[in-house]
RNA sequence: GGGUGGAUAGCUCAGAUGGUUAGAGCACCAGCCUUACAAGCUGGGGGUCACAGGUUCGAAUCCUGUUCCACCCA
């Protein structure tokens, strides 16, 4: 196969995932006996069916994705459940928003006929966002994909609700709730969200009864909700109105006599410390007025309109009502002053109108008697938050809950399953999806269902558990509840999060998931929310376009840190992309330089068993060591959610140590006669397929569309081979490469004696002095201008025998890595032409260069030499610190004189050279 | 107002339990189309680790305060 010079990602992309989806791959069988294959589980944070990738999803289902494979590869029985939640605020606008288009509204279609609607809506664009998540390369189950409002997700909730409800955890009642009047629903507490604005505040008489001439005088950002104001407060311990209490205001404009009433919630330095009271549209009012038995009065419509209960206003939308209030009490004289204020206000998370606190009747769900399991499930480590900071967070909202509102007056969501006798009043609460009984109390027929619908919310808390059959027993629910990891953003801690643990442990007994991992908040490279009206949202399709799903998603991989939050920066996505091709083409290079080798020779070639027999050159056992080393670094960095880690390790390996050095040391034994012998040159080969087979395995989960597209290309070659397998790498890539797919075949990982046999300190620590003589020697080339063409004589000087005779030994190495003309290696210098001087650990190189660069090298030599005199000064002055000598551990400063050793040779060396020149 | 996290090279970020000459990628400078890769190779410059104190033999790392930024909650 012959393989272009550059990668190009989409062809691979396409082909692969169709192939994996078709094969099979994706879906885990719960047949499987779990002492054979453990199950390993994760649910999707299931996204709105009017739902577009965004980076978030990007990032959040690249990270599920990365666990998925590489358990899946582990021998795992991974299962990833996928599908999309129907989001009844946001889905119920969109559809709006399009029927009027045609000049159709909700209320003229009815409700069957808009929901049809909607449902056809659902059908035809509800999946986009899978497709996104198939092209991002995602490896669920698509055979289990569900939906919050499948026939059986809409059972489990009917089934929740109606226990709960039986158990007296779910009650209707008349209470005060956030009022979205744009959707004309109410909200949950955790939907709203509070921003701040410039507003006013202004400052209003109430003049008191029967003493013409004196007012109370209170401040308010919301003067139109004067018309319900039932009393005016003050602080009891305020000296300054301790007259007032028990006395009685006329309400302006209303001319309604209310009560100067005291209690302590209010503020003394708010305003004149005399606050209205408006029960029934401000949530502190409300309570005060429970307090002080007070009358709670609605002046507003649902859609935020003055009512008919004050006639003059009536009709008025509640800001048209603001300015007219403040103009006719200004009129009246009844305006003392006005302030600007920075006014907070709760707005509604799906079209962000102005929130209303209002009273109506509703359904909550009693929120202490889940809390508590909640609690000490965490609490316990039974469900463990990584990083585990966000457990205060958690702890702080479960402390401070209040019941939660689940009924939406909306038409697109589970319709609460509660019949209200029209007879009697009688409440009936069934979990089938109809009733037609009579009603238990009166036998009348006519029993109406509760027109609204359930938040969203109320079906995804039951998720892990509704997706896997629940409520019946089902074998998917035995094998893999509780799941084990759940991948998700913090903000959604509260709406999502722990509302599923309440609800697992109540309804299962048991946690619903072990881990959960909260991914980073992805914003825009000045780390600003990204969001489409700032215009600063970056599109991941874009980004797959331009740089190769791959690319995105390792880039993606590399920011997931335990830092919270992601300023995404293009640049590095092109760094990543540039890596892929880098892959590519040490993936080519290896196919070639192989052409040669049958998988006879790999097989025997490779090297576990074959490692302390004299085959392996010292390169071999070095890039082995760091290959080792490097698939142990990356599992530990997936066992604890390092994703960032993993990515670093791969990236630093393939590149630095595989290709920089390890590939271009083999070029001369392979190409051509280099390092002796045939058995030789099979060695450098079948070290380089082993290791680039593994790292593809290794990188698989993070990169699978590449990975495979190359691991594919090895198989080719190799998987016919008819060879008998042992216990060798070569052996276990031959055996990795029977299978059909790199996402199906063995993880890389090696056992404690495994990597034992295969670190190779030694050959690791000559390495390091080699590359470093390299390195003294590119040095001083590129330093001295010598053009890379020109080859250079070059003499190594050590008085050390032991490492005389391993430069002697790899001299070769040497020279394949720098452009040389001759390598001379020696005890001492015998002073022969000028030359260039570097010193690396015990060796000193010299480097001929023409006479002229003499000046040029003086100066080199005093820069190095005022540099080292500085270190050692320093390094010195550490050291004839009594306390430092004495309170260190002596580990510490035995390295530290060893330091100062090396310093101090090196600067021997240096000065040495320096004479020399300087003397002529 | 309360809480949490952050401030490290021009930019985006790494830097367990305090002990390196503070790292990477990108950008920058110089030189290379060396038969895998110019999306590449080789070399180089660039940081008083936000500021001020403190603990310690030793602080980017621990403590206190200040400033600025982000997010969450009331």
């Amino acid at each position: 196969m012959e393989l272009p010079s550059r990668y190009d990602p989409k062809a691979a992309e396409t082909k692969w995932y169709e192939w994996w989806e078709n094969k099979g791959f994706f879906h885990a069988d719960e047949t499987v006996d779990p002492s054979e294959r453990p199950p390993y589980c994760i649910v999707i944070p299931p996204p709105n069916i009017t739902g577009i990738l965004h980076m978030g999803h990007a990032l959040n289902n690249t990270l599920q994705d990365v666990l998925i494979r590489w358990k899946r590869m582990s021998g795992f029985n991974a299962l990833w459940v996928p599908g999309t939640d129907h989001a009844s605020i946001a889905t119920q606008v969109v559809v709006e928003r399009a029927i009027k288009a045609e000049g159709l509204t909700r209320e003229g279609l009815g409700r069957e006929r808009f929901l049809e609607r909607v449902w056809q809506w659902k059908e035809k664009h509800g999946r986009i966002i899978v497709t996104q998540l198939k092209r991002l390369g995602c490896s669920c189950d698509w055979q289990r994909e569900r939906f919050t409002m499948d026939p059986g997700l809409s059972r489990a909730v009917r089934t929740v609700f109606k226990r709960l409800y039986d158990e007296g955890l779910i009650y209707r009642g008349n209470y005060l709730v956030n009022w979205c009047p744009r959707c004309r629903t109410t909200l949950s507490d955790d939907e709203v969200e509070f921003t701040e604005k410039p507003g006013k505040l202004w400052y209003i008489r109430y003049p008191l009864e029967g003493e013409s001439g004196k007012f109370a005088v209170v401040a308010t950002t919301r003067p139109e909700t004067m018309l319900g104001d039932t009393a005016v407060a003050v602080n009891p311990s305020d000296e300054r109105y301790r007259d007032w209490i028990g006395k009685y205001v006329i309400l302006p404009l209303v001319g309604r006599r209310i009560p100067v009433i005291a209690d302590d919630f209010v503020e003394k330095e708010f305003g004149t410390g005399m606050v209205k009271i408006t029960p029934a549209h401000d949530f502190n009012d409300y309570q005060a007025g429970k307090r002080h038995g007070l009358e709670e009065i609605n002046v507003l419509t649902p859609d935020a309109k003055i009512n008919e209960t004050v006639p003059a206003y009536a009709g008025l939308d509640r800001y048209e009502a603001r300015k007219r209030i403040v103009a006719d009490l200004e009129a009246q004289g009844l305006i003392e002053k006005i302030e600007d204020y920075t006014q907070r206000s709760g707005e509604c998370y799906r079209c962000h109108t102005v929130i209303e606190p209002y009273v109506s009747l509703q359904w909550f769900v009693k929120m202490a008697p889940l809390a508590e399991p909640a609690r000490k499930a965490v609490e316990e480590g039974r469900v463990r938050f990584i990083p585990k900071s966000r457990e205060r967070d958690y702890y702080h909202w479960l402390d401070n809950l209040r019941d939660w509102c689940i009924s939406r007056q909306l038409w697109w969501g589970h319709r609460i399953p509660a019949w209200t006798c029209e007879q009697c009043g009688e409440l009936v609460v069934t979990d089938t999806e109809t009733y037609d009984g009579n009603c238990p109390k009166c036998g009348n027929r006519r029993l109406v269902q509760d027109p609204d619908v359930l938040d969203t919310w109320f079906s995804s808390a039951l998720w892990p558990f509704s997706t896997l059959g629940w409520p019946d027993d089902t074998r998917e629910l035995q094998l893999f509840y509780p799941t084990d990891t759940l991948v998700t953003a913090k903000d959604i801690i509260f709406l999502w999060v722990a509302r599923m643990i309440m609800m697992g442990l109540h309804f299962l007994g048991e946690v619903p998931f072990r881990d959960v991992y909260f991914n980073p908040i992805v914003g825009d490279e000045h780390g600003k929310k990204m969001s489409k009206s700032k215009g600063n949202a970056i599109d991941p399709l874009d980004l797959m376009a331009e740089y190769g799903t791959d690319a995105l998603r390792i880039t993606l991989c590399d920011y997931a840190a335990q830092e919270q939050h992601i300023a995404f920066s293009v640049k590095r996505c092109e760094g990543y992309r540039n890596f892929m091709n880098k892959i590519w083409n040490a993936a080519r290079l290896v196919l070639g330089l192989t052409q040669d080798l049958g998988a006879e020779q790999l097989s025997q070639a490779s090297a576990l068993p074959t490692r302390d027999g004299t085959s392996l050159l010292l390169e071999d056992r070095w890039i082995l060591a760091e290959y080792a080393l490097t698939v142990q670094n990356v599992n530990k960095a997936l066992e604890t959610y390092r994703f960032d880690d993993a990515v670093r390790a791969i990236y630093d390996f393939l590149w630095k140590d595989y290709c920089d050095y390890y590939l271009e040391l083999i070029k001369p034994r392979i190409y051509g006669n280099a390092g002796g012998s045939e058995q030789s040159k099979h060695i450098a080969q079948a070290t380089a397929a082993v290791i680039l087979e593994g790292m593809l395995r290794l990188l698989h989960p993070f990169c699978p569309f590449i990975t495979e597209e190359l691991w594919q290309a090895l198989r080719s070659r190799w998987s016919n081979a008819l060879v008998t397998l042992g216990n060798s790498l070569g052996d276990k890539m031959l055996a990795a490469l029977r299978h059909e797919s790199i996402m199906i075949a063995p993880w890389s990982k090696f056992d404690e004696q495994e990597l034992a046999s295969l670190v190779d300190e030694k050959a690791q620590a000559a390495i390091r002095l080699l590359q470093e003589i390299v390195y003294a020697i590119r040095n001083i080339r590129g330093e001295m201008k010598v053009p890379p063409a020109v080859a250079t004589d070059v003499k190594l000087v050590c008085a050390d025998k032991a490492t005389r005779a391993l430069l002697e030994e790899h001299r070769d190495f040497i020279e394949r890595l720098t452009n040389l003309k001759s390598l001379g290696i020696h005890s001492e210098l015998a002073p022969s032409a000028f030359t260039s001087t570097a010193v690396a650990g015990p060796v000193v190189a010299h480097v001929e260069l023409p006479a002229e660069m003499r000046d040029a090298e003086i100066a080199r030599i005093e820069r190095e030499l005022t540099r080292l005199s500085q270190a050692i000064e320093n390094q010195k002055r550490k050291l004839s610190s009594e306390a430092f000598v004495s309170k260190a551990p002596a580990a510490v400063v035995e390295k530290e004189k060893s330091k100062l050793e090396q310093l101090e040779t090196e600067y021997t060396q240096y000065s040495a050279k320096l004479a020399q020149l300087t003397k002529g």
